[in-house]
DNA sequence: TAAAAATACTCCATAGGTATTTTAT
DNA sequence: ATAAAATACCTATGGAGTATTTTTA
């Protein structure tokens, strides 16, 4: 459970879509479609539930939610304190 | 700044020595090497006194092995809420 | 029936390894 | 003189892309 895929995963519960989130991260919805799964893999439980037009948490889901925006929190105000941080807008 | 590199950083922090921590952590001492190389380059300040017996940390590595141990203790909580996790012991 | 997501590949960046040299006491 | 760390070079895993098929309401 790395933060990349933390953020991957909080971009998706924002956009309850994944292919907007995909183009939110600047990354292809195949490569986000794969990471979500692997996620749901490694930690042994479904994380979403995929729709025609909408694709929603599920109470696992919720609780990883919670918890990845704690850790992601505490992770950018990490980054904060030092020096480096040359930002990365994509494009 | 990924999950793995922070443990790689507190496993250093723990052993003061970058081969020891490389062995507790299954790697090599080349790798380990890099790594910490790596993240010092990511974050733009030393985090570690390299010396011939003992690896000390840097003011700015003791901030960052506060902030580290919050943050993993907050990641290995929340792996533990989820049903996976079939641990991984080398060798 | 049409967005959204999943699959099937291909590619390449980088994590990791082995062998060796350099550094710090 | 000797542990420890760094460097050079190589390998391999997996993150990411393009093209396409399969789902789902």
């Amino acid at each position: 459970m790395e933060f990349r895929v933390l953020t991957y995963f909080l971009a998706v519960a924002r956009e309850e879509n994944i292919s907007r989130a995909a183009e939110a991260l600047c990354i292809t919805q195949p490569t986000l479609s794969r990471q979500l799964a692997e996620l749901e893999d490694e930690l042994g439980i479904k994380l979403l539930e995929r729709g025609k037009r909408k694709t929603v948490l599920t109470d696992a889901g919720r609780l990883l939610r919670q918890r990845a925006e704690e850790i992601t929190a505490l992770t950018e105000r990490t980054q904060q304190e030092f020096p480096a941080d040359w930002g990365c807008d994509c494009r």
